[in-house]
RNA sequence: GUGCCUGUAGCUCAGUGGAUUAGAGCGAUGGUCUACGGAACCAUAGGUCGGGGGUUCGAAUCCCUCCAGGCACGCCA
């Protein structure tokens, strides 16, 4: 709605300007909100004050000149200035009664933006290396990852979901390597697994004692690279088993592997090299004297610049023994999600990668490709929290916190919901006891109520026999009406969501929309005796849109919509 | 030490240039409902937006600085 508005006002400029009403000039781009309080009209802009400066005029002349050049609107019932020069609008109120129509006939498109129409948009989240099942830090940027995708999709985009892993490299052998020894174990030999990068998660005598189960002895003078083969696709079963339960499915899993086949990196590298962006050295060309001195006598290995792309220091993409690092198949990955031509690729991370993100980024700008396409999402860290206090995980054992010991004990809903509420940059602390809490205290189930609540309406209707013939939606009253005002943001969340990719909005926006519906639900009924009948349809019609809001709202987050709890 | 993030009501957090009145939930206090469509509703109290300085007609929001907390600073991935 804001963006309806906001068109008006910008051909109202054209006009002004055209009558010579006002100085021709740039002007920015023309903002809507919704108003901070009703008695000032449904929306707001400050256009006006904006312009004073360039068009060299008074504020409120300015907004005068934009108001008389106003072109009419049918959801338009008026404009006023107020000083200092803000256009404040009110919405006319036949047409927002009738948006409950409009609302039935989106249905399950309601809030469609057309902002990333015929634009496509890649998103890679989770990219966990199949070495264990998906601990929660991993999880919201699934979450996050997951909602943004719909997000995006809802705004028009054509979205793909993508996966990056990797399971060449030793992380994998070590894998493997106690897989096999976990296996020996199992068939009773005395051995043990070393403390130092072996993984000693209790997945592993699983999966060990399952190999013996099936194999007997007959594996164990085999080589660990059976053993890790066996591991990575047990483990990614598991892993997308686990994403299943919460609704989420990638598209593609890219393997890194791919780019050492098809010749990626060593483009990459030859093309640094020829821009003079790489060196050999033992260490870095920054590097302290004290750093240095540890490095003597090391064998050169291969640096790319990256101090000179706004990175802190510089980075090894070949080590000594000519092997890459982590680095260079990331570099040759984005710049292929790049060539595969996405308007946007959007990249979900903990913040722990986010200097390694910056490196890519460097080495990208020195390969010379336009970056300003990948967009990345820094989550901070989860907490979990239990009885007030952390909730700690032990990595060393390897029996951390799994995402599917938090959905056993949670539930999807709850999962979904509370790792999404919450802006990336502001560390989550996932309170366990609210999480399961049967309570209004606990957002999920207050959401999810409206919802119930309006399927319970339609249900007890139905049974009584009553239908919406005869609605008129002019009866609807200050309730509902403030309920359409609110629900008529939804494009505009969906917007922001997705041009600042910050898929929490719509997470408090839900629960915005589910506190202005319940103390309504108390007052407006459609079932009594002294409802008479074209009220009772109008506002059955009423609660039909409401539940399609709250559907729409809850699919958008991935959540469930129930039709009783 | 350097970089990134955070600091807003007792607690958990929204809000990142606009309206003499900074919002929500929980908690607190006081009410409503002989519960119907059943995880309810209403009211009240509570804030120097971490401190200080600056820019602006206007700052929680932008800039500088200081303080406090989190994360990262590998030839790991």
């Amino acid at each position: 709605m804001p963006a309806a508005h906001a068109r008006l006002v910008e051909e109202a400029l054209a006009a002004a300007t055209a009558a010579a009403a006002l100085p021709s000039c740039e002007w920015p781009a023309v903002e809507i909100r919704p108003a901070a309080r009703p008695e000032l009209g449904d929306y707001a802009s400050a256009i006006a004050l904006q312009l004073a400066r360039p068009m060299r005029r008074k504020p409120l002349d300015i907004a005068h000149a934009i108001a008389d050049h106003l072109p009419a609107a049918p959801f338009l019932a008026g404009v006023e200035v107020a000083p200092p020069g803000f256009l404040n609008f009110r919405l006319d109120e036949a047409w927002l009664c009738s948006q409950v129509e409009e609302i039935l006939r989106e249905g399950d498109s309601l809030g469609r933006v057309e902002t990333g129409a015929g634009q496509r948009a890649l998103v890679e989240f989770v990219s966990a290396n199949p070495t264990g099942p998906l601990h929660i830090g991993r999880s919201r940027g699934a979450i996050v990852g997951d909602a943004l995708a719909r997000l995006l999709a809802a705004a028009g985009y054509d979205v793909e979901r993508e996966y990056y892993f990797n399971n060449a490299g030793r992380q994998m052998q070590m894998l493997g390597e106690s897989l096999r020894l976990r296996y020996l174990q199992a068939l009773g030999r005395q051995v043990d697994l070393p403390d130092e990068d072996f993984y000693h998660g209790e997945y592993l005598v699983q999966m060990a004692r399952d190999l013996v189960a099936r194999h007997g002895d007959a594996l164990a003078r085999d080589q660990g690279i059976r053993f890790q083969q066996y591991a990575e696709a047990r483990i990614f079963e598991a892993i997308r088993a686990t994403l299943d339960r919460i609704d989420i499915r990638h598209d593609r899993f890219f393997n890194e592997h791919g780019l050492y086949e098809n010749g990626a990196l060593e483009q990459v590298l030859g093309d640094l090299q020829d821009g003079g962006q790489l060196y050999e050295a033992a260490e870095w060309e920054g590097a302290s004297e004290e750093e240095r001195g540890r490095a003597r006598g090391r064998a050169p290995a291969t640096w790319f610049r990256a101090s000179k792309f706004g990175v802190d220091k510089d980075h090894v993409l070949l080590r000594s023994d000519g092997t890459p690092t982590y680095t260079l198949p990331d570099v040759a990955y984005h710049r292929d999600k790049l060539a595969r031509g996405y308007d946007l690729a959007v990249n979900i991370l903990g913040a722990d990668h986010y200097v390694q993100h910056q490196v890519v980024r460097a080495a990208l700008d020195a390969l010379g490709e336009d970056s300003s396409r990948l967009r990345v999402v820094i989550l901070q860290f989860v907490r979990l929290m239990q009885g007030g206090v952390e909730r700690k995980m032990s990595t060393r054992r390897g029996d951390y916190e799994t995402l599917d010991d938090l959905i056993d004990e949670t539930g999807p809903d709850a999962v979904r919901y509370l790792l999404l509420a919450r802006s990336a940059d502001a560390r989550l602390d996932f309170d366990l006891d609210l999480a399961v809490a049967q309570n209004n205290d606990n957002p999920v189930y207050y959401i999810q109520n409206a919802h119930v609540r309006c399927a319970g309406i339609l249900r007890r209707a139905g049974e009584a026999g009553l239908d919406d013939d005869g609605a008129d939606s002019s009866l609807l009253g200050a309730a509902e009406r403030r309920f359409l005002r609110k629900a008529l943001e939804l494009p505009a969340v969906i917007e922001q969501s997705v041009l600042a990719q910050e898929p929490h909005r719509i997470a408090f926006y839900a629960h915005e929309l589910a506190t202005m519906f319940h103390p309504m639900y108390e007052n407006v009924r459609v079932l009594g005796e002294d409802v008479p009948p074209e009220l009772a349809a109008t506002r059955l019609r009423f609660y039909s849109a409401a539940q399609l809001v709250f559907r729409r709202l809850l699919t958008l987050m991935g959540m469930s919509a129930p039709e009783t709890m």
